[in-house]
RNA sequence: GAGCUCGUAGCUCAGUCGGUAGAGCAACGCACUUUUAAUGCGUGGGUCCUGGGUUCGAUUCCCAGCGAGCUCACCA
């Protein structure tokens, strides 16, 4: 019965089943087609999304909707689309839950209403395939909402067998590669992305608010500077030139407030070649933003503005559940890094020891090693030693600190601001340092940016200018604990290498046998 | 990069103290015109991640590799 010698086009299917399975749907369109339905159709007009029929008659009482022998009621005639997630056939009858745009509606069909040729296309339609109906709403015996189908019109087929409908795709690796599965098998993970589309929306209406304006400055970069981090390469083969992958948009947008652009913002992807955790992916998705005449006092509070006023807008409150804690992120504490290490030093490390004989290198060792991970609520922790930040400015009453603050949430880091450094002859001393430190092996340090120190030289005013991760701003807004959960495809190892080099260790092998 | 854990049907998972494997969903057939994890009966589907070793015999034990998850390191 089933024709195996059927072109397949997707070249991995290997297993019996996908392939039996694949020739069969085949088969199924075929018969399709002998119906009269087109296989590929190229469009279907709704009167409604199914977003729409559950906002007007979500809430509408059954006799409303069904009537009764002695007062009919006018119908409500609907046309939707969507893929079929759920089907049940009854004999003559059946019932079908289709999803569209993450939300589900149930259809009815039965034979004495869509007629023969008709129940023969539901017949064979199954779960995965894209249909359109047409038809009335009613309420079922268990008062579920329903389209009472009149008109059935397929539109897509799926070949392949859908995920196990009650538990969906659980293995993670599978979610991540085939996100295009998980997405529709798992509306809880198509939530986080929605969530994400509106805390970019929210950042965006923040700042444009207070005239910021959105730039995009260069993502391939000639020196990659602004942060200390090993870059990717590339190249532009036209111009015979190696480039960098930015690992930073700083120095670029820096140039623009010289250039009198005083408020910018520029939300886009940072790219460091390291390694992969639960918080980091080699692309990522950084907010910086950049204001003339501000200092990092003016950046500490528009921060805590900010995030209090993206949760509000996009949770609806500012107390977020994440990896078991409970997080107010509308009451911030600030302290300064000694404050820190004092008041979040572990008993269990003994007695703290005297901080303000310590070095800034080893006061902010201690912090990375005893408190951050700690800094659950919102905290802003401020007062960097100079020796740690290499592109901050130092305050003027006190050189051996600099006019920066990180942020942590959840206890991680979630951003980084300062007050930037304008002076040029200052920039370009650090840019030197940096070339030493370079020289001495520190793949992470700074190549000397000329132009940015010609930049400087024309004049930046005063800027404060801050940094926020928004991949773990987004984990925190939906109590993801993985950045991989709110990435849509986040980095993995290629499958096909893996088979290349299976294949050359079986040839190996052979050989030494 | 290091440590720990995992990899069995398309999916979700059992299991084999070493004798080549099961369930549910999905698929196929039959019945069923208000079901919703539909139901009932029947059928098919597996290089047990890959390679090597030990063994009469390996999916199981050992080694190596590949992939993934978690923790750590680097970083944001």
């Amino acid at each position: 019965m089933l024709q195996t010698g059927k072109d397949c086009p997707v070249a991995e299917f290997e297993s019996e089943f996908e392939r039996n399975l694949f020739a069969l749907r085949q088969e199924k369109l075929d018969a399709i087609a002998a119906l009269g339905q087109a296989r590929y159709p190229n469009q279907y007009r709704t009167t409604h999304t199914i977003a729409a029929v559950r906002a007007q008659w979500g809430e509408t009482p059954a006799e409303t909707l069904n009537g009764t022998a002695e007062q009919p009621v006018e119908r409500v005639v609907v046309s939707i689309a969507g893929r079929i997630m759920a089907i049940r056939a009854q004999g003559k009858a059946g019932f079908a839950a289709l999803q569209q745009n993450g939300e589900r509606l149930q259809m009815y069909v039965r034979q004495d209403a869509v007629g023969e040729a008709g129940y023969a296309l539901y017949k064979l339609l199954d779960m995965g395939d894209h249909i359109g109906v047409t038809g009335y709403l009613f309420r079922t015996r268990t008062n579920e909402l329903t389209v009472h189908v009149e008109t059935l019109t397929f539109l897509a087929k799926a070949m392949l067998a859908l995920p196990e409908k009650y538990h969906g795709l659980a293995d993670v690796e599978l979610r991540y590669r085939q996100r295009y599965v998980d997405l529709f098998a798992n509306l809880d993970s198509r939530e986080v992305f929605v969530k994400r589309a509106k805390i970019l929306r929210a950042i965006r209406r923040f700042f444009d608010e207070r005239e910021y304006l959105e730039v995009e400055t260069p993502m391939m970069q000639p020196i990659a500077g602004g942060a200390a981090a090993r870059p990717f390469v590339t190249h532009h083969n036209a111009l015979d030139l190696d480039l960098f992958l930015r690992i930073a948009p700083e120095l670029y947008l820096k140039r623009l407030v010289v250039g009198g652009l005083d408020r910018v913002y520029e939300i886009n992807r940072n790219f460091r070649n390291e390694g992969v955790s639960t918080q980091h992916n080699p692309e990522f998705t950084m907010l910086e933003f950049y204001q003339a005449y501000a200092n990092y006092h003016d950046l500490m509070d528009l921060t805590e503005t900010l995030i209090a006023q993206v949760a509000q807008e996009v949770n609806g409150t500012t107390v977020v559940e994440f990896n078991g804690h409970t997080i107010d992120l509308a009451r911030w504490q600030r302290l300064t890094m000694v404050e820190a290490v004092r008041q979040y030093w572990p008993v269990a490390a003994g007695e703290c020891p005297d901080l303000t004989a310590l070095s800034g290198k080893a006061l902010y060792e201690l912090f990375e090693q005893h408190v951050e991970h700690r800094l659950i609520q919102p905290t802003i922790i401020h007062e960097y030693p100079t020796e740690v930040s290499p592109l901050s400015k130092a305050k003027p009453d006190d050189p051996a600190h600099v006019e920066r603050f990180e942020f942590f949430i959840g206890g991680f880091e979630v951003g980084n601001a300062f007050s930037e450094l304008n002076d040029p002859v200052e920039q370009r001393r650090r840019f030197e340092q940096q070339l030493a430190a370079r020289e001495a092996g520190d793949d992470e340090a700074h190549q000397m940016d000329e132009d940015y120190v010609r930049a400087l030289s024309y004049g930046l005013p005063p800027t404060g200018g801050e940094g926020i991760g928004i991949d773990r701003l987004t984990m925190l807004l939906t109590g993801s604990r993985s950045i991989r959960d709110v990435i849509l495809f986040p980095l993995m190892r290629p499958e096909a290498q893996r088979q290349e080099m299976q294949g050359e260790q079986a040839a190996d092998g052979g050989a030494e046998a």
